[in-house]
DNA sequence: CACATCACCGACCGCAAGTCAATGACCTGC
DNA sequence: GCAGGTCATTGACTTGCGGTCGGTGATGTG
C-alpha cells in the first residue's frame, strides 16, 4: 500500500469518526455534510468520494458485525438455546454500540423498501432472513433441531423480536440495557418457542 | 358552521387524503409538498396553514385509533388473553391500514427522542407505554391478573413484540398478515408470558 | 352597504444535498 | 531524477425543497 493509499484510507475513517460523534451528539437530521467535513477540515467533495449519499454513513458501522455476529455465533459452542441467545447478544450489541442516533438512522434507512433509489453503501441490510435462517439450518444439520423444524417461520419470529428490542430501545432513549432484555427473553420466551423442535 | 368553516375543513381533508396517496405510490422521501398541492389544487401556502410540518401529515391517520383501540380493548369481553390480543390486532390494523410507507415514515418519526425541534400536529405518539399500562392495570383491578403483577414490565414486553411486528411488516414489505402473526403469538406465546400472573 | 375576517395564494428566502472541472501532490517507469 | 500520468482533494456552483409572509378577494356581519 503507497502513502497515498494509506492517506486516502485515513481520510475515509477521519470522515466516518467525525460523523458519528456529531450525529450521536446532535441527531442525524440536524447535522449537514458541510458540519462533518468542516469538522475534520477536508472539503465537501471528498466526502462523496467515499460516501454516495449523506445516509451511507450509517452502514459503515454495521458492515463488519453483520458477517462477525453470524461467524462467531455459528462456532459459539451449547445448546441451541444459549447459541440464540449469544446471536440476540451480538445482534443488539452491533446495532446499540454506536448509539441511539445511529441505530434511529439505521432504522429509518433499512426499513425502506428495497428498490429505494440510490444503492446502499457497503450493502444494504434487508429483510431476507438470511443470517437467521443460515444459522437455524445450521441447528437443523447438527442434530440440535428436529428436520421437521419450520426454519423459516422461526427465524420470522426472531427478527421480529429482535426489531422490537431495537426499536424499543431506540425510542425509550437508552433506558433499558440490551442484555437484560436478551437475558429474559432467553430464559422465558425461547425455550417455549423451540421446544415442539427441540432434539431431546 | 359557515359555509367558510365547511369549505376549509373540506379542504383540510382533501391535503390529507391526497398526501397519503401521493406517499403511498411514491414514498414519503420522493413525494415534496408542492406535489401534494398540485394534485388537490391547492397552494403550498394552505398546506402550512393545516400542517406545521410536511411530517406532521403522517400523524393525522392515528390520532383517532389510538383512543379508539384503548377505549375498545378494555370494554372488550373475555379473559386477559382475549382482551391483549384484542388489543394488538387493533394496534396493527391502525398502524397498517395506511399502507406500508405511511407506516414507515411514522415509524421514522416516532423513533426521535422526545427533545426533538417542531411540535407534532395532533400529539405524537411517545414510549411511555401509557395505553399498555393502563389496560393491564385495568386487567389487575378486574381481577384478570394477580396484584403483584409487574405491570410495567408486561407493558414493557409487549410494546416490545408490538413494535417487533410493526418493524418486520415495514421490512418485509406487506408481505404478512397481521392478523395470522397475532394469532399465533396469542396462541404460541402470550399464555406463556401471562402464566405467572394470572387468576385462576 | 361598508367594514372586518380569514382562507387562500404564490413569490420569495435560506439552506443543504449533491456535482464537477480544476488542482497539485504523489507515484512510476525510463 | 525527471517527465508524464494518476488520483485524492477542492470548493464554487446547481438544484430543489421546506417553510414564510405580506397581500387579496370572497365570505360573513352589523
Amino acid at each position: 500500500m503507497t502513502k497515498r493509499q494509506k492517506n486516502a484510507l485515513e481520510t475515509r475513517q477521519k470522515i466516518y469518526e467525525t460523523a458519528c460523534s456529531l450525529i450521536e451528539e446532535k441527531g442525524f437530521a440536524n447535522v449537514s455534510v458541510e458540519d462533518i467535513t468542516r469538522a475534520c477540515g477536508v472539503s465537501k467533495g471528498t466526502f462523496y468520494v467515499y460516501f454516495k449519499r449523506k445516509e451511507d454513513i450509517v452502514f459503515e458501522c454495521c458492515k463488519e458485525w453483520f458477517s462477525d455476529v453470524d461467524r462467531k455465533a455459528r462456532e459459539h459452542k451449547g445448546t441451541i438455546v444459549e447459541k440464540l441467545a449469544f446471536y440476540f447478544k451480538g445482534f443488539m450489541e452491533g446495532v446499540t454500540c454506536g448509539g441511539a442516533e445511529l441505530c434511529r438512522q439505521w432504522v429509518r434507512e433499512v426499513i425502506n423498501p428495497n428498490d429505494s433509489p440510490g444503492e446502499m453503501c457497503g450493502g444494504k441490510y434487508n429483510y431476507d432472513l438470511g443470517h437467521m435462517t443460515a444459522f437455524l439450518e445450521d441447528a437443523v444439520k447438527g442434530g440440535l433441531l428436529k428436520k421437521s423444524t419450520p426454519v423459516k417461520t422461526l427465524a420470522h419470529i426472531f427478527m421480529c423480536e429482535l426489531y422490537g428490542m431495537m426499536t424499543s430501545w431506540c425510542m425509550s432513549d437508552e433506558k433499558f440495557v440490551p442484555d437484560e432484555w436478551v437475558g429474559r427473553f432467553a430464559k422465558v420466551q425461547l425455550p417455549n418457542l423451540l421446544a415442539p423442535y427441540r432434539v431431546k
